[in-house]
DNA sequence: ATTATCTATAGATCTATAGATAATGC
DNA sequence: ATTATCTATAGATCTATAGATAATGC
């Protein structure tokens, strides 16, 4: 028994806390709980980016899910609760697929000039989801949002990683720290805009032209 | 009388339409519904930055403002007019301010450089006012939104003129139209980062670091 | 008489839960 | 017996307007 809490404390002192905030349900089977709530965030992702968090109602995610409004309160104690999943699920997909096209790479300028690319393009195809986030925020309650936005930062500092790395194999120009985390974020927030923009910037480039130029300017920065 | 119309006639060729949605009242004095949906407006935008649009009601708003809600809807159609015409009053403030603070100016590039800096220090003096305009503008009727859109487009051309004049006159390198106009709302944009990731950023930087790093940046892809 | 403002409320929701029912496993 | 699900509804709002009242100007 000593072994299995000095076990314990070994894996929790390596591996961080889950930044995952947990919410309290009644039901005791916690694979029906994982499988209930991917339901629900499946179904009402669709919702919210149609018609918006406050003008979908809970009867609606509820149907949508496929079942009825009060077995929904058995896996939320909250309409914001559903809200914190929607941008967790969204948030974790956007990393997921970032570091997948980002794992195999070469000088640290390479890498950068990958992961640029492979952003935006998931940037373009979870134009809708990111566009909820940017909507959204704002209604999750304080402790909710807390965990939204350090999700928000986690993905930031994918970039600067990156550049770190060009940064000590001399494929990048020297940097200072203030520098690397301000470009981490240009690059994060230059993604989102052809999200956020995209009324006025898909009528002019494709995204592939966009991808082009935008690269060329970052990388030209970093030169 | 010919001569007056005459006038009226050419002031509307050379002034392009007012780019502003007409929104219908009951009242008949012109001056007295101006002055109501000033206040109305200065009202509410300080609920909405605090509760949201959804969560203010109709009532507060006309508490707010110092009249009934009778009274109100005298001057408004519905909830959302109140919202597009507290969207517009802020697009108006941020353009008057940025074209105030940049009147007087050299050289395209040093002119530039003196807008990005003005238009950095608004969007820092309007954080909540910008913010409000990222998460609410999906709640406008299409008609509204639309035209809130067109003024965030003609703030960005404020960008797209200077770097014209800027490759005109020699003071930056040529550049392309696709060029100019990305420039122009990675600008736009790159301001309204300093407000909607405040929380990550200005722990990191003041407003005078952030303006000088970005500056530098900036116009560093221009030279 | 006309214009502006107010009071009172119709009518329509919407979230969250209590208590009843069905399904599961000992 | 325990766990999960459903039905029905309490309780609380909220937008928008109709009709009554007050203020203004001829």
């Amino acid at each position: 028994m000593s072994t299995l809490a000095g076990g314990r404390t070994r894996l929790k002192a390596l591996k961080p806390a889950e930044p995952t905030r947990d919410i309290p349900t009644a039901v005791k089977d916690p694979a029906l709980v994982a499988k209930r709530r991917r339901q629900i965030v499946d179904a009402t992702v669709q919702l919210f980016i149609k018609k918006g968090f406050h003008k979908t109602t809970t009867r609606e995610m509820a149907q949508a899910a496929g079942f009825s409004i009060g077995t929904l309160y058995e896996y939320v104690a909250s309409k914001e609760d559903v809200l914190y999943l929607v941008c967790q699920a969204i948030h974790d997909e956007m990393e997921d697929r970032l570091r997948q096209r980002i794992r195999h790479a070469g000088s640290g300028a390479q890498a950068l000039a990958a992961a640029i690319e492979a952003y935006f393009s998931v940037c373009d195809q979870m134009s809708d989801h990111i566009l909820l986030i940017y909507q959204e925020t704002k209604s999750l309650p304080p402790e909710s949002m807390r965990f939204v936005l350090a999700h928000e930062e986690r993905i930031t500092q994918v970039f600067a990683e990156l550049l770190d790395r060009g940064v000590g194999d001399y494929s990048l120009r020297p940097l200072n720290r203030a520098e690397i985390e301000l470009m981490a974020h240009n690059i994060a927030v230059l993604g989102h805009m052809w999200t956020f923009r995209r009324w006025s910037l898909r009528p002019r480039f494709s995204l592939e032209q966009y991808i082009a130029l935008q690269s060329e300017l970052i990388l030209g920065q970093l030169r």
